[in-house]
DNA sequence: TAGATTGTTAATCGATTAACAATC
DNA sequence: TAGATTGTTAATCGATTAACAATC
C-alpha cells in the first residue's frame, strides 16, 4: 500500500552523499545535525538539503537540526543498504575485476553474483569470492536467479549484443562502462558511466585555465558555465 | 586572442558522446549526418544537437545536415583530442590499475605519467609502462612536470590529504572516485565519480520496479522523476 | 524569552523542447 | 521548384536558491 514515491534524479543522487557524512558525524559522536552543517559537508546548499531530505522525512526539529541516528536509518531504509540487490558483470577485464572486488559496494548493498567473460583463460578462475562464468550461461543464471541489475565493462563493440542478451534474460536496469550508448526496450533503465565525458570536463577547464593564465586573464569560474 | 569560450556543462559533457558517434558513421562510410540521427544514435533531442554543436561550428548546411568529416575534426580539435594532457594517478589498488591501464583514455588525449603509492610492495613495479612511485615524490613530480589534473582511487581515509598535498604542489583539477566530498580552494575544479550515487539511481529503480511489479502496478517511469 | 533552524512557498536560474523562417 | 534540415528565438520544464512564518 505504499505505492511508487517520485523522488527527483538529482535528490535521489546525493542522498548517499548525505548518509556518508550522517555516519561520519556519528563517528565523531555528534547527536544532532543541522542543513547547514551537513550542506556544507556534503557540498550543497542548506536549503538544498532540507528540500531533499523532506522528501524522504520530515522529522527535523526547529532550532535543533536532524536527529543523526534516525536520519541515517531513515536513508538507509529509504536506499535499501539493508537488503542486498543482486547484480552480475559482464566482462572480467582490468575495470569488471576492480568493480567485482570494489570493498565498498558491500556497504551500498549491492552484491556481485557472477563475472562473466569470454575469454576460456579467465572462465572458471575467481575474482575474490565471485567466480568468472562464460558469456554462454549469462542468460540462464540471470533467469533463475531473477536478477535485475546488469554491469557492462566489455569493450564497446560487444556492448550491445550483451546488452540484448540480459535484457531478453530479464534485467531491468544497466550500469554502463563501454563508451557507447545502448539501444534498450523501454522500461528498461540505462545508467551510462563515461569517463570520457568526464574526463573532456576536466581536461577542458585545465586548458583553458593554463591558456587563460598566460594570457594574464582572470578566470573566475566562466570556463564551465554553470558548476 | 581567443579567449575564454562559455559553455554549458551538459553541453561539454555531450560532445564525446557525438564524437564517438561520428567516428562510427565514418566508419560506416557516411559523409553527412542530419542532427535528427545523430541525436537518435547519441541518446539525445535533434534540437538540443543543433544547440550543442552550434556551440562550436556553425558549419551545418539546411537540408543536407553536418559534414562528418569536419564536424568530427572540430570536436577533436575542441576537446583537444589532439594534443594530450598530463595527469597522475593516486592510488594503485584495483581502480587505480584498473585506469592506469584503460586503453581508452588515450583516445581522449589523456597521458597517465606516473601512479602514487604508500604500499612499499607496489612502489617500484608498474602498470604497463606507466611506473609506480613512492606518495612522497608526488609533490615534486606535480611540480617539475607541471602536471594539472590529478585523478583519486584511494580509500576514502586518506582522499583529502593527498588532495591538500596535490594541491600545494599546483593541480588545478581533481578527478576524485573516493567516496568523500574533498575541501579545496577556489579556483581548483573537483569532478566526482562517485559510484554509490550511481549505484543508487539504479538499485532505488530495480526496488521501486519490483515492488511495483509484486503489486501488479505499472510503472511507466515514474520511480525516478526526471530522467 | 531569545536564538536557531525547520518546512515550505515564491523567485530565480539554467537547461530542454517546440516552432519556424531562412536556405541548401 | 519541392523537400529537408539548419540556426535561433520563444515556450516549457525542472532544479536551485531565497525568504520567512512556524516552532523547538
Amino acid at each position: 500500500m505504499d505505492g511508487i514515491i517520485s523522488i527527483p534524479k538529482r535528490t535521489l543522487e546525493r542522498l548517499p552523499v548525505y548518509y556518508r557524512v550522517l555516519v561520519q558525524c556519528l563517528n565523531e559522536g555528534m547527536e544532532y545535525i543541522s542543513s547547514g552543517e551537513l550542506g556544507e559537508r556534503a557540498g550543497f546548499d542548506n536549503a538544498q538539503v532540507r528540500k531533499d531530505l523532506n522528501h524522504i522525512w520530515s522529522g527535523g526539529r526547529p532550532g535543533l537540526g536532524y536527529e543523526i541516528v534516525k536520519l541515517a536509518e531513515c536513508l538507509a531504509d529509504f536506499l535499501g543498504l539493508n537488503n542486498t540487490t543482486d547484480a552480475v558483470i559482464v566482462g572480467a577485464g582490468r575495470l569488471g575485476t576492480a568493480l567485482a572486488g570494489y570493498p565498498g559496494f558491500g556497504g551500498y548493498g549491492l552484491n556481485i553474483v557472477a563475472v562473466f567473460d569470454s575469454d576460456p583463460d579467465k572462465i572458471g578462475g575467481s575474482i575474490g569470492d565471485i567466480p568468472i562464468l562464460p558469456v554462454a550461461k549469462l542468460p540462464d543464471l540471470i533467469r533463475r536467479l531473477g536478477i535485475r541489475l546488469g554491469i557492462i565493462t566489455v569493450p564497446g563493440e560487444s556492448a550491445q549484443e550483451l546488452t540484448d542478451a540480459m535484457v531478453a534474460a530479464g534485467i531491468l536496469a544497466i550500469w554502463n562502462f563501454a563508451p557507447v550508448r545502448l539501444q534498450v526496450p523501454e522500461g528498461v533503465l540505462v545508467r551510462n558511466e563515461d569517463l570520457a565525458a568526464s574526463l573532456a570536463t576536466l581536461s577542458y577547464y585545465v586548458r583553458r585555465y593554463s591558456s587563460a593564465k598566460e594570457e594574464g586573464q582572470a578566470l573566475d569560474g566562466a570556463a564551465v558555465k554553470g558548476s
